[in-house]
DNA sequence: CAAACTATTCAGC
DNA sequence: GCTGAATAGTTTG
């Protein structure tokens, strides 16, 4: 556990419902803007794979990136939060 | 401490 | 649109 990497759960975990964010935004605010790449690698080695929305954050602004059980299950993850946001704003 | 690796991003053709 | 290079932090020896 390091300093950066609490900073890009806390951020990961700030991630509303049905949002994304890019890895260069988590970077930022994390406080490292060029470290990216450091994001991904703490996200893939981060301890509690489950209880961190890491399906969240994607490569840009298009691709999804990876994820721990696989791309695809991050797109179907992603698509049920889109619609479980949606509700919410529905007041459902 | 140093080397290697990485779920990325930007620039060039 | 695709290929190659660069950056920054984590992990392992």
């Amino acid at each position: 556990m390091t300093p950066f990497a609490r900073n890009v759960y806390k951020t990961v975990l700030s991630i509303p419902i049905g949002e994304v964010r890019s890895y260069k935004w988590v970077a930022k605010k994390a406080g490292s803007p060029r470290a990216y790449r450091a994001v991904g690698t703490i996200l893939k080695k981060n301890p509690w794979p489950l209880i961190i929305p890491c399906h969240r954050v994607v490569k840009s602004d298009n691709d999804r990136g990876g994820y721990i059980f696989g791309a695809k299950t991050k797109k179907l993850l992603l698509e049920s939060e889109r619609e479980i946001s949606r509700c919410i704003a529905n007041k459902e």
